[in-house]
DNA sequence: GTCTATATTTGGATAGAC
DNA sequence: GTCTATCCAAATATAGAC
């Protein structure tokens, strides 16, 4: 609050996310970076060393926002509202952290992304897990069903969808897409999961 | 059979889906390509123009393979089977031509690739879509659900699934997660469409 | 820490011979 | 149609002043 305006450093790294975000480690430049964070380009060289050094440390914020976000509280009430309730925060954090999505589907084309992407993916499914295997425990579940499984389907319905073109799943002429998939997500594995 | 060699167009043109594939459109390089080809670099440009052209020209034969794609007919028996055997049609046409992943995945990054998506995504759902439909009409699957969203649903399962680093979903010394993966995707639609 | 100026390298593209 | 040689622009990176 204090502080009007973040650091060289930080603005450096915010645009950075956003360019690699958009354009892949490839086709980020770094003199759009340094405009886009209103510092001299020579800055982001004597704070990350390289272009790749840029990226890592992107990644490596990324992955520790990840790590450190810990979901809401579950929803009281029966086992398929959580489920619902907690594809819906997936689906809310992928939409509003594009970067996540992009990181998912750009590794193996930026340095180190690999690893990044494996931590992030497990990250994700966690929170799912835990509802699942809680609804399989209070017997709302089929109990032969496999929970790490299912998380994984609910992250790739969910990330695996928002990493399609943009026009499309944000298209304003087709809102109703962008509302509808995660509840049409919630509820193919509602009944995935039911006796 | 008798040309032992393709022409050097087809060449290049096969060696630049590779490389657009992997690297992506910013990320791939002329020079590898014309490497890769076994010709010079400059015949590319005369061939196609400029990097830009010669992706156009990739993306459109990747858009003509598909269009032209006619799914097997329709194994006989219940709909559940009908159901499991399009699915994994998809996937090992997915897993045998990872340019149709990249090329979902990559859209917005290279010129006109927005485009080519769009047509790919509904080509490939095509095949469900119908699958869907038929087995409603017998009767065996819920007349209130959606068959285009159960088949985008499939369709974002498996290509959301390969577009994931390739050194997960088909890790060697995890192979079982490629070879489940289908299955479990058949079998959580079967159950999403039941009455 | 931040800038100006510049070097280096890479990569897309052209000219022209054969 | 295919090659050799070369150009030019763009992009990463360095040097050094303030």
């Amino acid at each position: 609050m204090t502080d009007r305006k973040p650091s060289s450093r930080k603005r450096i790294a915010d645009a950075a996310r956003e360019e690699f975000t958009r354009c892949g480690f490839a086709g980020a430049r770094v003199a759009r970076i340094a405009g886009e964070a209103g510092v001299n380009k020579q800055l982001i060289f004597y704070y990350f060393g390289s272009k790749a050094g840029l990226y890592e440390a992107v990644c490596a914020s990324i992955v520790d926002a990840v790590d450190t976000y810990t979901p809401p509280a579950a929803t009281a009430g029966p086992a398929t509202e959580q489920l619902k309730a907690a594809v819906a925060r997936l689906y809310t954090s992928l939409s509003e952290r594009p970067e996540l999505v992009s990181l998912l589907y750009d590794s193996g084309r930026g340095p180190s992304a690999s690893r990044s992407a494996r931590r992030i993916m497990t990250q994700l499914a966690r929170d799912l897990e835990e509802v699942v295997s809680r609804g399989q425990g209070l017997g709302y579940f089929r109990d032969d069903a496999d929970p790490e499984l299912a998380a994984q389907q609910v992250v790739v319905l969910c990330a695996g969808y928002l990493g399609l073109d943009r026009e499309r799943t944000q298209d304003p002429t087709n809102p109703a897409m962008h509302e509808r998939w995660p509840t049409a997500v919630a509820e193919l594995l509602a009944r995935g999961l039911a006796w």
